[in-house]
DNA sequence: GTCTATATGTTGATAGAC
DNA sequence: GTCTATCAACATATAGAC
């Protein structure tokens, strides 16, 4: 790996951290080229400006959504709804892990960046999409567990607003239970949709 | 009126808007003084700091939201489940306002600030919890249309999640969309455990 | 590629006359 | 209470030697 492939790590690696306790506007590049102990000669010849880090790190996320979020959520979870919400209780060990500090990344960038530039708001967008992306993907490999009119890529945003909306509050409040009990709600939610489906079951091929 | 209650009405007018239009830290103190036509001494002479501009800001929101969110919202609807609708609906159209850029003053400024004052955390939670809290009391004039199980205040925090996670979406993808597919979720929540209700009818007295 | 020094602008806040 | 002028700190970004 080139010495600049290094340093472009160093620097996303560590701004992606920053982002994540600071937000964008309140982290300095003084305190990228702190954390990183590079000099700012050697972060302008990676990175055009400040921007471009951003646009680093969240393309960063974006590659990164399988290895490092679903891969360890889904260990040993292979019941595709149990998968959506061994997905949130990651979220819950992760407020846990910051004394219900934690805020998500993308979620908080979203509504940081006011006038975001239009690559910018594409990659936050992305990031969303895929989330909820993969949660579809766990719908849809539910079948007909769910019933048939069930819009399967609603379903999979709602489960993303439920994840942002607890994240939000717990962090607000400094206080799990308010993502606990929004994480609650939302098993209500599929259990009364599985039980509508197990009452109603999806016509046969061949009835 | 005083001069000072007028400047001081003026500073948070302004501020209230900016903060919503450009986020706490990308908003100027001469932000503020040139949209007031006011001068830098007497902000200072009115607020210690830009952060007790912040905290009117908070405390004219939670002073606020009964009549400038839920009356107008709740203007010729009376039935407490439409009332909950009737203000998402009221976010729809704000979100059609603004081209699809509308972020909740209060979940933006509790996502950026990310070490805020125990104060300011203290009024951003109070907001959360006064709005969630008139669902609450929508839930509990619902009497047993819910089931008797229901935690009406899980559901109304619930409520705000939805309009929170789909305004953040709708924001970012710049598509109402996003925001309708999440109310829509949440109607068919309704529908099923107002359903389940009429199925379980509750135990009258005497039974 | 990396270093140091610095340009250039903006920030929140203050001083002191009126 | 309001005005103007200004401070000190910090921001992003650049220049040019090595």
């Amino acid at each position: 790996m080139s010495p600049a492939a290094d340093t472009r790590g160093r620097i996303v690696m560590a701004a992606m951290e920053l982002f994540w306790a600071k937000g964008f506007n309140s982290t300095s590049i003084a305190d990228i080229l702190s954390r990183t102990q590079l000099n700012a000669g050697s972060l302008y010849h990676v990175f055009p400006g400040k921007q471009d880090v951003l646009i680093a790190v969240l393309e960063a996320y974006r590659d990164g959504i399988e290895e490092n979020l679903l891969k360890p959520a889904w260990e040993g979870v292979d019941d595709p709804i149990e998968r959506i919400f061994a997905l949130l209780a990651r979220y819950r060990w992760m407020i846990l892990e910051t004394d219900c500090t934690y805020g998500c990344p993308i979620g908080s960038l979203a509504l940081e960046l006011h006038e975001a530039d239009p690559v910018v708001r594409d990659l936050l967008a992305v990031n969303f999409a895929n989330w909820a992306g993969a949660i579809e993907q766990c719908l849809a490999a539910a079948g007909d567990r769910l019933p048939a009119d069930t819009d399967r890529r609603a379903l999979g945003e709602f489960v993303l607003t439920v994840m942002e909306g607890g994240v939000m509050q717990a962090r607000t409040h400094r206080d799990v239970g308010y993502f606990d009990r929004g994480v609650d709600a939302l098993r209500t939610h599929f259990d009364m949709l599985l039980a509508r489906a197990a009452r109603r079951p999806e016509p046969v091929q061949g009835d």
